[in-house]
DNA sequence: AACTTCGTCAACCGCACAATC
DNA sequence: TGATTGTGCGGTTGACGAAGT
């Protein structure tokens, strides 16, 4: 295939951009819209290539982008997503509104990933609210199950509501570990993964929800996290490949 | 105060794929 | 049917500021 030539050798400018142009390419898409980003900026006058264009309005000028830190639900969202789904950011950005793939890359390699990769967790946790002193402080926040005094923190924190309070999901300050022992059990599972593809974040909280979800029993000084029938069957069923929605 | 290291994030690059010719 | 084009995606880079020494 032939490849378009890059911006450079077109003496066309690459960078950041300025006001100037971020201006101009707003006034031009939402006046024309951006049926063709190869030829917008000929006929926008700006000096970028169309690909140029494009990113920086999807990851930047769009009006329906949502700027600021994530929250600890939107944070959930993505290390579940990516437990499940691996590095697919557009298609976990789907489930996330007003944020873009770009961000959501960002966060999870500058955040997410270091308190998710714990090598050695899959179904094994290092701690547990009624093992207080086998509690590391940098464990705290992968801890599988809330504490009710965890639960107070989640609603005063997360300022969006507590939709599935006392849940697995909504938890802050059990959010990360938890998510990733459950979902690596679905790990390497295509068939299941095409399934969650069409999954929305009701769907999640649904299934992570309460007393749905499940519960921890110790095991080779760690702790088990063993699924309700409901999960379970959840699980199976995507497993098996069964259309469920 | 100067320098180094680290964290963050916007932007670029190259590939893959679908649409079109 | 193969070539070409346009777009979207994921990986990576580099600038910049903050924190540490």
């Amino acid at each position: 295939m032939v490849r378009a030539p890059c911006c450079e050798s077109m003496g066309l400018k690459k960078g950041p951009w300025t006001r100037d142009e971020d201006q101009i390419l707003v006034n031009y898409v939402t006046t024309y819209g951006h049926d063709n980003w190869r030829a917008l900026p000929k006929l926008a006058g700006l000096q970028r290539c169309g690909k140029s264009c494009r990113l920086r309005w999807v990851n930047y000028l769009r009006p329906d982008i949502k700027r600021g830190k994530f929250t600890r639900e939107e944070e959930q969202t993505i290390i579940q997503l990516h437990a499940a789904l691996g590095n697919r950011w557009s298609t976990i950005a789907s489930q996330l509104p007003g944020r873009t793939d770009n961000e959501i890359k960002n966060v999870w390699h500058t955040h997410l990933k270091k308190r998710v990769n714990k090598p050695e967790k899959e179904y094994l946790v290092s701690n547990y609210q009624h093992q207080p002193s086998k509690l590391k402080e940098e464990d705290i926040e992968t801890s599988l199950i809330p504490s009710s005094s965890s639960s107070k923190q989640s609603e005063s924190n997360s300022g969006n509501g507590d939709q599935t309070s006392g849940s697995l999901l909504s938890s802050p300050q059990h959010s990360y570990g938890e998510i990733s022992s459950v979902i690596s059990m679905n790990k390497g599972d295509m068939q299941v993964l095409g399934k969650l593809e069409q999954m929305d974040d009701d769907f999640w909280s649904e299934i992570f929800s309460g007393e749905r979800s499940g519960e921890l029993t110790e095991k080779d000084g760690g702790y088990k996290f063993n699924m309700h029938d409901d999960m379970q069957f959840w699980f199976n069923a995507l497993t098996r490949g069964d259309e469920l929605l």
